[in-house]
DNA sequence: TCCCCCAGGTATACGACGTATGCTTACGAG
DNA sequence: CTCGTAAGCATACGTCGTATACCTGGGGGA
């Protein structure tokens, strides 16, 4: 993270994005991007035309890990789970950045190629144009949020911080009334902190898989 | 929206989600809302701890209007359907300021009666705790991202710019090599503005209480 | 009736942020 | 060698959230 002779784009979102993991979205601005160069503020609008376009680097950079698995034999369902497997792998790794993607998916080689494919494979599920468009916006959506909502994820700025915060949500919830609110008091645990990450993702990633052969299955059922 | 007497809370709530629904989040401001009021931005303060809380009692306000139906007799993923059907058409309204529910759906009387609600349903179905923890978590998410990456949702401050943007935008699907995404440039109308709102939310509920029956329906069979 | 107290609005100020504008500098092609 | 230009710098402006200290008017107790 030291200066060196040049300032180099790449290293720019770089340092954004380990700042975003670190800290949080809030966290990054110009002039902390520009010191951990030893630069000034100013100096990043040689590379980027403003703050959100150094955003859409990071988004971009966010999706460029998701190469979509090339299409193989294999039932369009199972092809998607994959395909939203490998996006999944991608983003997880960078939670605090993540929300960026919900709204630049469109505008990245990598987020078009993963556009493409899981239209293609909607497609193949019987889906019309319409529907397939209207389907894949809320899958990729909702696997982004999957991300954004993960229970337990970060909340304060170090890793104390961030437990104690977990800890007083869980307590707040725990201090419901149990007549009006069994089930949310009961769950406090699971609600604030999800035990497994993994098992987590996979039931997420199966829920909207399963909800996609639901809408197929409905126009042409298998 | 004029000068009062007294400065109200639930009036600064109001204007405070009149300026997003008008102008997107990042017009809602301290200062602005308190000129609203005709008033000195620190007045605000009086109300509420910093503006996160302003912002807090806006997405209260938005659940308020949720109000999750009586349990019925009926099977519990119809009355799951009717559950996110409420909270849709509560939020659908305020696209612009929903983003602020995702994070606070736990903070309200109202966004706990839902989660119990929702909770209840899941257990219902025969999830176990840490199951349907999640998976409520998941769903409620999803929902909320639906109203968020709605296609067509407003861009610009006005009307028009709003259109010359979504037109932009479909200009730059349509632009892109039709040999490499070819279903991303058959799709861009509707990638970029549904055809129909209801329909792309009567899609998306189905999808979502599919995918959970899926997940209920892996442990118990009906 | 009077007084006083304090909830609620004001005045001023500070530091951080994004970024417009104009300047310097150093590097590589001719 | 030289000179155009890409890249970094210095300065400045307007906006934001909000800390701090101050005022003030109207209602409750004596």
């Amino acid at each position: 993270m030291a200066a060196q002779k040049r300032l180099n784009r790449d290293e720019l979102i770089a340092t954004a994005l380990a700042v975003a993991d670190a800290e949080g979205l809030d966290a990054v601005t110009v002039r902390r991007v520009a010191q951990a160069h030893d630069v000034t503020p100013m100096a990043l609008y040689r590379h980027f035309p403003d703050k959100d376009g150094l955003l859409d680097a990071i988004a971009e950079r966010l999706l460029t890990g998701a190469v979509p698995p090339e299409p193989d034999g294999r039932p369009w369902h199972r092809q998607m789970h994959d395909l939203l497997s490998s996006l999944l792998a991608a983003l997880r790794p960078h939670p605090n950045a993540t929300p960026l993607v919900l709204t630049r998916v469109m505008l990245s080689e990598a987020g078009l190629a993963v556009t493409e494919r899981c239209l293609a494979l909607l497609a193949e599920g019987g889906l019309s144009v319409d529907e397939g468009a209207e389907t894949a916006c809320q899958v990729l959506s909702a696997l982004v949020t999957l991300v954004v909502t993960e229970p337990g994820r970060m909340l304060g700025e170090d890793r104390q911080a961030h437990e104690a915060a977990l800890r007083t949500k869980r307590a707040s919830l725990l201090a419901l009334d149990p007549a009006r609110y069994p089930h949310v008091v009961a769950a406090a645990a699971p609600l604030t902190d999800c035990p497994s990450d993994d098992a987590y993702y996979a039931r997420g990633i199966d829920m909207i898989v399963t909800g996609m052969r639901g809408a197929a299955g409905a126009r042409q059922p298998v």
